[in-house]
DNA sequence: GTCTATACCGCGATAGAC
DNA sequence: GTCTATCGCGGTATAGAC
C-alpha cells in the first residue's frame, strides 16, 4: 500500500520487466519444455541475472503458473466462456492450435508432467480439465435439448472422449505435423453430432 | 565372442544385476516421473553406486530406453501383434491400464517429453505411434471388410481417433481417477463398431 | 569384467550487499 | 530493485581398486 502507482515511472519500468520475463519464459519454455528449461537460459535471454528474475515472480514455479494463465486468458478472449468450448467449434479450435505447435506442446508436456500430485502444474490442471469437462458437457445436453445430438448419449462421457481427442490428437500430430488434426476431430463429430452445424452461433 | 557363457557365474551375476537395476528403475520412475527421478535413488535402492548403475546401462537416458523396451515386450506378450491392438480389445486395455497408473503416468509423461525432436524418447514413440496406427488401421478396414464396422469412415482417420482417445482419456484419469476410462471408450467404439461384439476373436 | 571414489559442471533457491 | 556469493543436489566422465 505505498504509492498506488502513477507517481513515478518505476512501476511502468517493472511492469515492462515483466513483460519482457514472461515473453521469454514463453519462449524457451516452449522451445524446451518447462523441466528442461533453465533459469539461467531465461534470464539471459532477457539480458538480466538469474536471481533478478526469480525477484519479479518468485521462482520457476511462479514463472511457470504465469505462462500458463496468459494461455488461458488468450484462449478465453478468442472463445468465450472461461476456456470452455462448444463442440461445434473444436474443429476451428484444431486447426488453430495446428498454427502453433510450440503452445501445442508446452500445453502436452505440462499436463503430463502436472499428472504428479507434487507438481506445480498439477491443481492447475485438475481445475482446468474438471471445469472443460462439466462445460461441455452442458454444451452437450443443450445439444441435446436441441435435437442437435443424439440423445442416448451420456453428456459426461461424450465430454470425456471429445477432450481426450482433442488432446490425444496434439500428441500424435507433434510426432508428425502431416497428421490431419482436423479431419479426425471432424470424423468424430460428425458422428455424433449432425453431418455439420458450424452454424451462426449467438456469441 | 569371449567364453560364451556357462563356464563361471559372471555372466549370469550381470544378468541379474541388470534385471536389479531395471526392476528398480521401473518403480522409482513410475513414482516420480522420468525428470524428477534421480540415478541416485536408483543405484541407492539397488544398492550400488551411481557410477555402477551407470556401467550397466551408460547413462540415464539409456536406462529409460531400457524401460521402455521392457514395457513394450510386456504388452506384446499379453496382446499380440507387436504392440497392436484390436479395437475390440481396446477396452479391456483400457481396463488393464486402470490397474497400473504409474505405469501409464510414466508413458503419458515420456510421451510427452518425447515430443521434442532431441529426446532421446523420440525415435521410440515416433515409430511407436507410426507402428501402432498403421496396425490399428489395418484392423479397421478388415473390420470394415467383414461388415463390423460403417464402411463409410475412413480407416485411418479412426485409427488416429481411437488412439488418441485412448491416450488423452488416461490423462484426464491420472487427474481424477474417478472417471470411468472404460465406460469412454466403449461409448465410441459402439458408436462405430456394432452395439457390442467382444465376441470370440481366434488369437 | 565389475564396481567404487573422486571430481566437475550446471541447476534452482536463498541471503545479503549495493 | 538488482546483483554477487554461496549452498545443496542433479548427471556424468575419469581413474583405479578388486
Amino acid at each position: 500500500m505505498k504509492r498506488p502507482a502513477g507517481s513515478r515511472g518505476e512501476y511502468a519500468k517493472t511492469a515492462q520487466r515483466r513483460q519482457d520475463i514472461l515473453r521469454t519464459a514463453v519462449e524457451v519454455f516452449t522451445e524446451r519444455g518447462y523441466e528442461a528449461s533453465s533459469f539461467r537460459e531465461i534470464a539471459a535471454r532477457v539480458g538480466m541475472s538469474e536471481t533478478g528474475v526469480a525477484f519479479h515472480f518468485g521462482g520457476k514455479a511462479a514463472l511457470l503458473a504465469a505462462v500458463l494463465e496468459i494461455r488461458g486468458e488468450q484462449d478465453a478472449a478468442r472463445w468465450g466462456g472461461g476456456g470452455v468450448i462448444a463442440p461445434d467449434r473444436l474443429t476451428e479450435l484444431v486447426a488453430h492450435n495446428a498454427g502453433q505447435p510450440g503452445m501445442v506442446q508446452l500445453f502436452t508436456k505440462l499436463a503430463a508432467e502436472g499428472t504428479s500430485k507434487n507438481s506445480r502444474a498439477h491443481p492447475f490442471f485438475t481445475d482446468r480439465y474438471d471445469k472443460i469437462r462439466r462445460g461441455t458437457a452442458d454444451h452437450v445436453r443443450a445439444s441435446q435439448r436441441d435435437g442437435r445430438t443424439r440423445a442416448d448419449l451420456d453428456p459426461d462421457l461424450v465430454a470425456q472422449v471429445l477432450i481426450a481427442v482433442m488432446d490425444g490428437l496434439q500428441v500424435q500430430w507433434l510426432y508428425d505435423e502431416s497428421l490431419d488434426m482436423a479431419a479426425a476431430m471432424d470424423l468424430l463429430l460428425s458422428t455424433w453430432l449432425p453431418p455439420h452445424t458450424p452454424g451462426p452461433v449467438t456469441a
